[in-house]
DNA sequence: GTTCCGCATGAATCGATAG
DNA sequence: ACTATCGATTCATGCGGAA
């Protein structure tokens, strides 16, 4: 493995994303304030503004990304006098109208979400995760994120009777011949769309939205080591954590002072024994 | 229970909607045909053409929907050349204008379908169930959907339920123990805004299968019994057989005859000997 | 060293109350 | 009338201390 690059900039995104050259990032996997969240440490975007707010800065994005790159953005809204926002449709609307190809969303399933219950709701156990691109030609490793049979198998194809088998051979879908019977005999499966993630929740003095999962599944699906990954709202440095452990380089942005300081943290703690051949750039 | 109604009506629901009362439905439920190129599918809109061809029947679903019914939209918009379309977005924000509340978007996760993968994608595992409404005050009934409390909640309870399990049993002799309902109510939590059912396999004739456990669950939701439910595109008549089996009145309305006859099988074949006291009227 | 249990808390949401 | 703040509601998870 080469030497890692894990850099963690202070700054307005809107700015510092300007000194990042074009094309030369595998992956942009983020999660911005969300609109009217986070009032005390961002500045608190409302969701009329945020379009407008975001376009700058995906733009940036698009600048530096690569051809073959991928674009991850989790967000979801809120809701709001007993209706969902729709701040988030009109973004990715907008998005594609800036150039990106919406390529995908994924769901991000929260097992352990926030508990309540109202007249006219229940718990939001779900986030997007929304996939765009540059080009339909990017980057995909699917392999890399394949996971045991066991727990989709056990459910599902253990029970699968002959005429199942069969029966899903002579429908003809969408042109791909699904015969269930090739699944039975490998290990390893493809994922779907949904993610299941437990958010953290830890008793300690600071606490990450980000599971590490979450990025790491992201990582693996969209680079191979020493690709260059980037998170222009770094927040409590999760991202640059899991790129740096995983033989990525990457690039962190936050505009909050005390956020960059954890991240820098998380990084050199880890730097001198574990990751000696790493190199820091700050 | 009194008696039920359950009407199955061929036809365009641009036109048979038009004979329907205002203010008289309590719940929507259905899954219109989702837009499509090919035009060999059942409906065959084009995505670019679905918002306007959409419209005006939603217009109508307005007006007969009561103030306090719900209506319950299931839809998933296809990959096409290698992006996500964004006709199920432009339809949402369409329907704000048109009046309707986005109040929730369910997500509902097909947890056993099968993997798979393309070369750009993988399975995609969910649909949205778009809740929409006239109003904030709705009729929503929570606890008839309360699930089993997690795992978790049994290593917990197992103390304190050693005093709890005698006083119950040695009650059970004498009526009911007034604390049953209230233990039972710790064994139950509602549910989130994400849910998991299979995807069924059975149905050869219809494109787009509707598992029963999803109107089901919105019927159990949002109305009561003697209530009414609408499904404006019947299909299979999956949502007409539910309602009748939950005793409530229903309408269901198709524009393929082959559909009808299918869904008028499935209600009439019930009639006579377990639902004698349902009237079928067609 | 395991296993078990107590406890804090997480990108929440609504209705009521206050300014 | 409209905005801002507060209290009540509620459950899965992981950490830390105890058994």
């Amino acid at each position: 493995m080469r030497d890692i690059t894990t850099k963690i900039l202070f700054g307005d995104s809107r700015e510092v994303l300007k000194k990042i050259d074009n094309n030369t990032i595998d992956l942009i996997v983020t999660s911005p304030p969300y609109a009217d969240r986070r009032k005390n440490t961002y500045g608190g975007i409302t969701p009329e503004k945020y379009v407008e707010w975001f376009l700058p800065i995906s733009e940036q994005l698009f600048r530096v990304l690569k051809p073959t790159g991928t674009f991850i953005l989790n967000i979801k809204e809120k809701a709001d006098n007993g209706e969902r926002n729709a701040y988030v449709l009109e973004l990715i609307l907008a998005l594609k109208r800036q150039g990106w190809l919406w390529t995908e969303e994924f769901i991000w399933h929260k097992k352990n979400c926030y508990p309540g219950k109202w007249p006219n709701r229940f718990r939001d156990a779900w986030e997007r995760m929304l996939q765009f691109n540059k080009t339909r030609d990017f980057n995909m490793y699917q392999g890399a994120v394949m996971v045991p049979i066991g727990d989709w198998a056990n459910g599902r194809l253990k029970n699968l009777s002959e005429t199942d088998k069969i029966r899903d051979n002579s429908k003809s879908g969408s042109g791909f011949g699904k015969n269930i019977s090739n699944w039975l005999k490998r290990n390893m499966v493809y994922p779907s769309n949904v993610l299941q993630f437990a958010t953290v929740c830890n008793n300690k003095n600071h606490s990450a939205a980000f599971p590490e999962e979450l990025p790491e599944w992201f990582i693996k699906l969209f680079t191979q080591e020493n690709d260059w990954v980037l998170d222009p709202f770094l927040g409590s440095g999760t991202t640059s954590e899991v790129a740096q452990r995983m033989g990525r380089n990457s690039i962190g942005i936050d505009i909050m002072p005390e956020y960059v300081e954890m991240a820098k943290a998380k990084i050199t703690q880890k730097e001198p024994s574990l990751f000696s051949h790493n190199k820091i750039a700050v």
